[in-house]
RNA sequence: GCGGAUAUGGCGUAAUUGGUAGCCGCGCUAGACUUAGGAUCUAGUGCCGAGAGGCGUGGGGGUUCGAGUCCCUUUAUCCGCACCA
C-alpha cells in the first residue's frame, strides 16, 4: 500500500476514540503529569494554522510523558461565554448559547482532524449551568470571606463577626476598604444593614463604588479598549467617567504574594516581568499634610520622603473628595470648569497626552511639616485618584512630572539632592529634574549630607515618631472590577433584602442564566437581565441584574479538569491532592497580565481554604509565538485593470493590492483563479515575466482582510494531519513569531514518504527484516533517540524534526529495514506524527496502540567514534581537516599535524609562534 | 520614557554552549526517468572571483590562540507597560 494518509488517519481515529485510547483516571501507582492548553474561545471564524500550534507542542509532550511512563492528564474544553457571541447576537437576534454550539461544533471538528490525545470525556464549558455553578460558588466564597493581613490568608466573615462583636475593630488588620473605627459596644448596637454595610468593605467580593467608562446609550460599562477617544468603539456613542456600584474582587490584597510566589513558578523572565510590573510593588511613606484654615489634614504617598524639603507645592487628582472642601470661592469657577472638561476624559486618553501639563489652583495652602512653609495646592489630572492616596506633596527638582508642572505654572522649585561630589547649581538653569535615587541629601536640614538610602531611612523615623505618617507599601495591582452589564456571562448569585446584596445559599446554585425577550439594557438604563420574567428569589427578592466578566468562568477551569463530573464539589481532594496543579501550561502571551493574574489569585482563594493543595496553579508555562500570515500582492498600473510582475513593477506606476494566497503558488499567481477570483478582475490583464506572474510579499497579522489565512482542513485533506503537525514544529522554535509559508511543507510531506518506503519495499508491500541492526544502522538510529529525547526535554521541537530527517536520510542510505531499528523509530515518531507511526506499529505487529509503547532508551556506548575529523586552523581560520584517532596525545597531534605536507604551505615559511591543542577538538597554529 | 525579546544565505532555520558558521528543509540551477508532472531520483547551491583566493552571523569597538556565542557601544524591528508619586 501507498502512503494514504487520508485511509490512515481517519483509521486511527476511529480506533483511538472506539478504544478510548486518551482516557485517563486518578492511578496512585503511576507519576502524573498534567499538560494543559490555554482555554480556547470557539470564535465563528474557526481555527486558522496558528491556532493549533501550541496544542501541538503540549500534545507532542502529553504523548511523550506517557511514553515515560507517566499518567498524563491532557483535556480540552471552551471558554464559551463572552462578548462576540453576544454582540452577534444583539445583531441577529440570535440565542448566543446557539452561536456558540455551532462554533463548538466546527471547532471540535477542526481538532479532531488534527489527531489530539485529549481525554474528550472530561470536556466542559464555562456556560454551561454545571461548570458555572462552581464559578457562582467560588464566589460565595469570596463574599464570605475577609482577608487577614496578620495571618496572611482569607478567612471567613464570621470570625470577624465574633471579633467584632467582642473587641470592635481596633485590633483587626485586614485588607478593606474605608471603614471609621468602632468598638464592640458601638457594632452589638447597629442595625442588621449598617452592620452588612461594613462587612461588605472587608468582603473578598465586595460592592463598592468606582470609576467606570460608562457608554448610557449602551447602557453599559465598558473595558478601556472598548472605548476611544471619548466614543464608543461599537456605535461611536460618548462615552463619559461615572461612579458606579460594580462587583469587586480584592485581587490587591493578594498583591504581596502574587509577586513573592512567582519565584516559585518555572515561567520566562520576561512574563515574570510583566506580572511585577503590573503588580507595581513601590516602598514609600504615607505622610499627613496639614491645610491652612482646615481640620482635615491631606495624606500623601511618596517613595522620596528624603524629598521632603523640597516640597514646593501639593496637588490633588480632580476627583478627590477634598477638592470641594479646598476650593477657595475666587477659584471655584476655574476649578469647576477643569473637572468638567477632566471627566469627559477616559484615563486612556489622560495617559495619552501624558506631555502636556494641566491644572488649575484651589485656593488653599497646605504646610510643609518640615518647613512650615506654606504650599500652594493644585489639582491635576496628572495625579491619579486610583493610586496611591490620590494626592502627591511635588518635588519639582527631582520629579520629572512635578517638574513640568512647575515649569508650566510657574512655581519654585527648589534642589535637595545633589550628585555626589557636585555642587548644587540654580533649578532655574536645568532642562530636566534630578531624579537619581543615589544621591546625597542637601538644603535639608535634619538630614544635610546623607546619600538618598540613609535619608529616607532617618526622614521615615522622624515622620513615624512625630506622628505625622508611617511606612507604607503601595501595589499598582487594583481590585478587580468584576461585574458586567451584559446577558451572556454568569449570574450572580446575589439578591438584595433592602438594598443589601446576600448570596445565595449553596444548595441553591447553580442559579440559571435566565431568558429574555432581548440581549439589550431595559429602557429605565438596566442590564439586559431586568427583562428576565420574575428575576428573584423565591421569597421574592431582587436578584443581581449583572453578569460575571470574561475571566470569571477560565480563573478556575483547569482545576475542574482534574474532576469535571463531580456535582458535590469544585473538585475531590483525592482528585487534587492526584494531580496537584498544571505541570505544563502552554499558550498565548495575551493573557499575561489578564488570566494568569486572576487565575494565580483564585487558586490562591482557594488554597487559603483548603480546598486545593497548591498555592500556584502553573508550574511551568511555556509562550507560543504567534504565526504570522504571509500576503501576497499583485501590482495595479494605476488607472487600468493592468496587472505587473513583481520584477517590473518598478517600470510603472503601481497600486499593490492584496492576493487571496490560496490562488498563489510559491509566489507564481494562478492566473486563471485570479480571473475568477472576483468579478473586478475578470478581465484583468497581465505584464508577465519569464511567461509567470510574480506575486510580491509580506509578513503581516494573519487575517481575512489581508487575503492570508490558511485553514487547517485545507492542509490536512492535501497532506495529513502527521505532516500539519511535524511542519508546525518544524518552522522555528515554539517561542518565536514566525510567518505560516505553506511552500515549505513538500520537504515535510517528503519526509513521510521516504519513511513510509523504509518500511515497504520498492512494491509498497510491508517489509521488515528481524536480522540484527548493523553497528553503523544502530548509531543511527541511538544518535536520533539521543537527540529527539532530549530535544523534547527541552522544548526544542524543530529540531527533532530535522533530527528525523537525517536518520530517515541516513536508513535510507544505508538501506535499512530492520525490526530493531524501525520499531524504535516508529515509537519516537509517533508523538509528532501518532497516525503513521500507529500504522506502522500495528504493522509490524503489535496489537496495542503505540500510545502505550515505552519510549526508548539510548545506549551511548554506541555513539562513540573512534577517530575523530580535526580542523587545523591557522590564526583561527581553519585551513583544512586531518582524521585522527580520538584521544591521540597532545604530543602526537603536534607531530602529525606539523609533519603534514597542507602544514608547511599554510606556514609559508613562517615559524609558528605556538601550537594550541585542544583534544579532540581543534588545532590551532598561531603565526 | 521604562522593561523584555529578536537580528545568521533568496526564504524558514541549525550550530555539541568559546572550537570547522550555514545542519535540515524550501526555493533555485543542471541532469536522469517519464506521454505528462505541482511525481520521483542524482548532483550543485552563503557572497565576490575565471582561478588562486578573499569576504562573511545588523553596525562599531573590546577580551581571547580562537567569538554567531562573552563584554562595551550603537542601530533596526517586534511585544509588553506607560503620568504609579
Amino acid at each position: 500500500m501507498d502512503y494514504n494518509f487520508n485511509e490512515i488517519e481517519k483509521k486511527w481515529q476511529q480506533y483511538w476514540r472506539d478504544k478510548k485510547t486518551y482516557k485517563v483516571d486518578v492511578d496512585n501507582n503511576r507519576p502524573k503529569f498534567y499538560v494543559l492548553d490555554m482555554f480556547p474561545y470557539p470564535s465563528g471564524a474557526g481555527l486558522h494554522v496558528g491556532h493549533p500550534l501550541g496544542y501541538i507542542a503540549s500534545d507532542i509532550y502529553s504523548r511523550y510523558k506517557r511514553q515515560q511512563g507517566f499518567n498524563v492528564l491532557h483535556p480540552m474544553g471552551y471558554d464559551a461565554f463572552g462578548l462576540p457571541a453576544e454582540q452577534y447576537a444583539i445583531q441577529t437576534g440570535q440565542h448566543p448559547a446557539v452561536t456558540t454550539e455551532k462554533n463548538i461544533t466546527r471547532y471540535r471538528e477542526q481538532l479532531d482532524k488534527i489527531g489530539f490525545s485529549y481525554d474528550w470525556d472530561r470536556e466542559f464549558r464555562t456556560c454551561d449551568p454545571e461548570y458555572y455553578r462552581w464559578t457562582q460558588w467560588a464566589f460565595v466564597k469570596m463574599f464570605g470571606h475577609w482577608y487577614n493581613n496578620q495571618s496572611q490568608k482569607a478567612e471567613p466573615i464570621e470570625s470577624l463577626v465574633t471579633e467584632f462583636k467582642t473587641n470592635g475593630n481596633s485590633k483587626v488588620n485586614a485588607a478593606c476598604g474605608e471603614v471609621n473605627p468602632f468598638s464592640a459596644a458601638q457594632w452589638n448596637a447597629m442595625s442588621e444593614n449598617q452592620q452588612q454595610e461594613i462587612l461588605l468593605s472587608y468582603r473578598l467580593a465586595y460592592l463598592a463604588d468606582t470609576m467606570v467608562n460608562w457608554c448610557p446609550a449602551l447602557g453599559t460599562v465598558l473595558a478601556n479598549d472598548e472605548v476611544k477617544e471619548g466614543f464608543s468603539v461599537r456605535g461611536g456613542h460618548p462615552v463619559e467617567q461615572r461612579k458606579m456600584k460594580q462587583w469587586c474582587l480584592r485581587i490587591s490584597a493578594y498583591a504581596q504574594r502574587l509577586l513573592d510566589e512567582l519565584d516559585t513558578v518555572d515561567w520566562t523572565d520576561s512574563l515574570k516581568e510583566i506580572q511585577r510590573n503590573w503588580i507595581g510593588r513601590s516602598e514609600g511613606a504615607e505622610i499627613l499634610f496639614n491645610v491652612e484654615g482646615s481640620n482635615n489634614p491631606i495624606l500623601v504617598f511618596t517613595t522620596r520622603p528624603d524629598t521632603i524639603y523640597g516640597v514646593t507645592f501639593m496637588v490633588l487628582a480632580p476627583e478627590s473628595e477634598l477638592v470641594n472642601e479646598l476650593t477657595k470661592p475666587e477659584q471655584r469657577a476655574a476649578v469647576d470648569a477643569y473637572i468638567a472638561e477632566a471627566k469627559k476624559r477616559t484615563e486612556r486618553e489622560r495617559m495619552a497626552d501624558a506631555k502636556r501639563a494641566t491644572g488649575v489652583f484651589t485656593g488653599s495652602y497646605a504646610i510643609n511639616p518640615f518647613t512650615n512653609e506654606q504650599i500652594p495646592i493644585w489639582i491635576s489630572e496628572y495625579v491619579l485618584a486610583g493610586y496611591g492616596t490620590g494626592a502627591i506633596m511635588a518635588v519639582p527638582a527631582h520629579d520629572s512630572r512635578d517638574f513640568i508642572f512647575a515649569r508650566t505654572f510657574n512655581l519654585p522649585i527648589r534642589q535637595v539632592v545633589a550628585q555626589k561630589g557636585q555642587e548644587p547649581t540654580d533649578p532655574a538653569t536645568w532642562e530636566e529634574s534630578y531624579d537619581s535615587k543615589d544621591g546625597i541629601a542637601i538644603n535639608s536640614e535634619l538630614i544635610n549630607g546623607l546619600p538618598t538610602i540613609e535619608a529616607i531611612k532617618k526622614i521615615n523615623n522622624e515622620i513615624e515618631n512625630r506622628k505625622i505618617g508611617k511606612r507604607k507599601v503601595n501595589y499598582r495591582l487594583r481590585d478587580a472590577i468584576f461585574s458586567r452589564q451584559r446577558y451572556w456571562g454568569e449570574p450572580f448569585p446575589i439578591y438584595y433584602k433592602d438594598g443589601m446584596p446576600y448570596t445565595l445559599n449553596e444548595d441553591k446554585l447553580p442559579l440559571e442564566l435566565p431568558e429574555v425577550d432581548a440581549f439589550l439594557p431595559t429602557e429605565q438604563g438596566e442590564p439586559p437581565l431586568g427583562r428576565a420574567k420574575n428575576w428573584n428569589t423565591n421569597d421574592g427578592f431582587p436578584l443581581e441584574l449583572s453578569t460575571m466578566p470574561g475571566f470569571a468562568g477560565s480563573s478556575a477551569y483547569y482545576l475542574r479538569y482534574m474532576d469535571p463530573r463531580n456535582s458535590n464539589a469544585l473538585v475531590s481532594k483525592e482528585a487534587n491532592e492526584y494531580w496537584e496543579n498544571v505541570d505544563l501550561y502552554i499558550g498565548g502571551t495575551e493573557h499575561a497580565t489578564g488570566h494568569l493574574i486572576y487565575s494565580r489569585f483564585w487558586n490562591k482563594f482557594l488554597f487559603d481554604l483548603g480546598v486545593v493543595c497548591k498555592p500556584e496553579p502553573f508550574k511551568k508555562l511555556i509562550n507560543q509565538g504567534m504565526i504570522q500570515g504571509r500576503s501576497n500582492f499583485v501590482y495595479r498600473v494605476k488607472n487600468t485593470n493592468k496587472y505587473v510582475s513583481l520584477n517590473l513593477k518598478d517600470q510603472y506606476d503601481v497600486t499593490p493590492i492584496h492576493v487571496d494566497v490560496n490562488i498563489v503558488d510559491n509566489d507564481v499567481l494562478d492566473v486563471d483563479r485570479f480571473h475568477t477570483w472576483m468579478p473586478e478582475y475578470k478581465d484583468a490583464e497581465f505584464i508577465l515575466e519569464d511567461g509567470k506572474y510574480i506575486c510580491g510579499y509580506a509578513v503581516e497579522k494573519m487575517s481575512k482582510s489581508m487575503w492570508n489565512v490558511v485553514n487547517p482542513d485545507m492542509i490536512v485533506d492535501r497532506y495529513g494531519a502527521d505532516t500539519l503537525r511535524m511542519y508546525e514544529m518544524f518552522l522555528g522554535p515554539l517561542e518565536q513569531s514566525k510567518p505560516w509559508d505553506t511552500n515549505g511543507i513538500d520537504g515535510v510531506h517528503k519526509f513521510f514518504r521516504r519513511l513510509w518506503r523504509l518500511y515497504h519495499d520498492s512494491n509498497m508491500n510491508f517489509t521488515v527484516s528481524n536480522e540484527a541492526a548493523t553497528k553503523d544502522e544502530l548509531k543511527v538510529i541511538h544518535k536520533t533517540i539521543k537527540k529527539v529525547t532530549e530535544d523534547i526535554e527541552k522544548f526544542s521541537f524543530n529540531t527533532s524534526v530535522s533530527a528525523f530527517m537525517i536518520c530517515v536520510n541516513e536508513l535510507t542510505d544505508l538501506k535499512c529495514n530492520k525490526r530493531e531499528v524501525l520499531e524504535a523509530l516508529a515509537i519516537i515518531v509517533s508523538p509528532y506524527a501518532p497516525h503513521i507511526a500507529e500504522e506502522l506499529w500495528h504493522s509490524l505487529g503489535h496489537t496495542t496502540s503505540i500510545c502505550e509503547a515505552q519510549w526508548p532508551s539510548y545506549n551511548e556506548d554506541l555513539l562513540v567514534e573512534s577517530t575523530f575529523t580535526c580542523p587545523i586552523s591557522f590564526n583561527g581560520k581553519t585551513r583544512f581537516t586531518l582524521e585522527l584517532p580520538l584521544n591521540l596525545p597532545k604530543e602526537e597531534v603536534e607531530k602529525m599535524v606539523m609533519n603534514h605536507e597542507n602544514t608547511a604551505k599554510y606556514l609559508e615559511g613562517n615559524q609558528p609562534k605556538k601550537v594550541i591543542i585542544v583534544p579532540n577538538k581543534i588545532v590551532n597554529i598561531v603565526m
